[in-house]
DNA sequence: AAAGTATATCGTAATATTGCAATATAATAA
DNA sequence: TTATTATATTGCAATATTACGATATACTTT
């Protein structure tokens, strides 16, 4: 087999389960950690900032931009990507949601 | 290739990565729903819980083990899982900590 | 001891991910 | 128009993940 089994989850736990793939990439880390450091977003520079090829950052990015995480918009012949923060603060909020109240267990 | 360069990226940036592989698969996330839900962690109980075969919750678990988001400790001839509390906190202190300011970009 | 219960491991097939060279696309500059 | 610059896509090899049947391990009950 070897796929995974989607339509036995919830729509949450699905949602959530693909958010943290999106982050779940060094490189892909690295990326919104340049992104939220620089603020205002530029696109090649993410290129020479981190030691992979180009056009492994543009499949990165891609996966990103899907996952809602970054948006990019189109500025001359450069596209200017930066965190979505909507979408991220709602990361944040699945995460934070949880009670991790004292474990009486083990 | 395939292999994922962890010796380019920080310390840091591989451990958020890694948490976040070992929320990326619906099951596992639906596993520490159910193991918060229970509190105290039976472990027969998740395998009747979740539609997977018997073999892979016990892969699940172990990469949930691994990754340091549960721990299980022996009972007679079960093995009680739960929460680690300390290092569920220790995530979402990682996604917490993120700044997310207004973005004047894009 | 033998049977039952609970969990882990092995082996393997199907599929997904990672990375990059080569190439394509698109806007700008010369 | 012809470079040049910036980004995306294609194709492919290497590797990782997912799922599960079969089997192993280990404790408990009979």
């Amino acid at each position: 087999m070897g796929i995974t089994k989607t339509s036995l989850f919830t729509e949450n736990q699905n949602e959530i389960a693909s958010l943290a793939k999106a982050i779940a990439h060094p490189a892909r880390v690295a990326i919104i950690e340049y992104l939220l450091k620089v603020n205002a977003c530029i696109c090649n520079d993410i290129v020479n900032e981190l030691p992979l090829a180009q056009p492994t950052i543009s499949q990165h990015l891609k996966e990103l931009k899907n996952a809602g995480i970054i948006k990019g918009n189109i500025e001359g012949n450069a596209i200017c990507y930066c965190i979505d923060h909507n979408n991220f603060n709602k990361i944040k909020g699945l995460f934070g949601t949880i009670e991790t109240a004292e474990n009486t267990c083990c």
